[in-house]
DNA sequence: GCTTACTATAACTGACCGGTCAACTATAAC
DNA sequence: GTTATAGTTGACCGGTCAGTTATAGTAAGC
């Protein structure tokens, strides 16, 4: 792969060239985007800050929802980074919630200082966009939440085994600190305050430790 | 007010036909923004839905952003009225808030089943649309929000009253049962499926009976 | 009957939208 | 030096956007 002849070599250049500009746009995409939504955005602004003209973009990309599919799935992948991190710490399983909410804090933090915004979480902020316009997009959001959700619902079978926790339903509370973190998030968009994040993640636990009275009431 | 003479009566109508027009436009207004959003909805849309012609939008909003901030309001209004309600029912303080819960499930069902998608709460959509885009609407919303947590904390102060719970924030829980109410309807709309907030809505106490021993940790 | 004020509308503006396309350049292969 | 290929560009398409304006209908006040 390394040791190759000098065609390759120039092969090699010549893509990363090409994908240069593509990934330009694709960062662009992400950024303007993650900050003002997908209709607000349009593919001139994207151009214009991937300083690329407009023909060039529906040279890489066919349309601009494929555009955006690619942008979940970047940041899919950066989230689940994000995740596996929070996983391979060396921490109480109780611990990684908090972690996880920390390291989304910080993110969103430093994503503040730059634009003097709260992006907020861009998978929640498409999630209510676009759920009911473009059912691809709300397919591929729900999947998004059900691996986030896996996550959580790993974090918590290993608590359960460590005694942490009491018998608690992994699934069901996994998709409930879900609902947490994302709402907690759209009230710190809402309030321009990252802090909101780190304020509330202590209170994500309470869900977990799902024991209390009420949840034997199964009326209603 | 009521007994008056013709010329009021006369006067009163004419304001009633032309309120007409406008009540059309925004009722209009709600009903597709509540769906597909903001930017995704044009003037036109909007005029088209109330069989208004579109030079007569004008008339009545100088803008379409006036018109959103009175969509704004109408909905604070209703959810005002459903909050109401569940605080004059006779009920457990921590009854109250599974009340609320149902309350807008049902009403999510309804909307879903005209639409086929579920909408969401406006607010949350429209603060994850638009908060990073129009200042005034991000805090119109935010200010609905606080309103909607006072109700929360009252109905948590009466519990710990009650000696239901122990202990705890009022102003902070509210805060937390909110964001969860709100990521638990995210999550309903990117499922498409009403049946997650009243499947979720036990778990909403969890977060009030907070005396789990993580609440200690005040670090991190 | 005339004025005044409110209501309504069609026609219009200029900007912008997403998307297409033919032509062009630069590079590499042979 | 010819040819093929990848990348790039600006001009252009039809359509839609939010917002303006000149005008007309209409009912009330006098």
């Amino acid at each position: 792969m390394l040791a190759c002849s000098k065609n390759l070599k120039i092969e090699r250049t010549a893509v990363e060239r090409t994908s240069d500009t593509r990934d330009h746009l694709l960062s662009s995409a992400i950024e303007l985007i993650m900050i003002q939504g997908y209709n607000a955005v349009s593919v001139q602004a994207i151009c214009d800050h991937a300083d690329v003209k407009r023909g060039s973009f529906y040279y890489f990309f066919p349309s601009k929802l494929d555009l955006l599919l690619e942008v979940i799935e970047a940041r899919e992948g950066y989230f689940r980074q994000l995740l596996e991190r929070a996983m391979s710490m060396d921490l109480a399983p109780l611990e990684r919630i908090r972690y996880i909410f920390d390291l989304f804090y910080k993110d969103q933090k430093s994503l503040t200082e730059t634009s003097g915004k709260v992006p907020g979480c861009i998978i929640g902020n498409l999630a209510l966009e676009l759920s009911t316009q473009e059912e691809v997009v709300r397919r591929k959001l729900q999947r998004t939440f059900e691996v986030w959700a896996a996550y959580f619902e790993q974090i918590l079978q290993e608590a359960v085994l460590a005694k942490d926790l009491p018998e608690i339903d992994p699934a069901f509370t996994a998709q409930a600190i879900l609902a947490y973190f994302e709402g907690v998030v759209l009230l710190a968009k809402t309030r321009n305050d990252p802090g909101l994040i780190k304020q509330f993640a202590k209170t994500a636990l309470l869900l977990a430790s799902g024991s209390a009275p009420y949840l034997s009431q199964e009326d209603c």
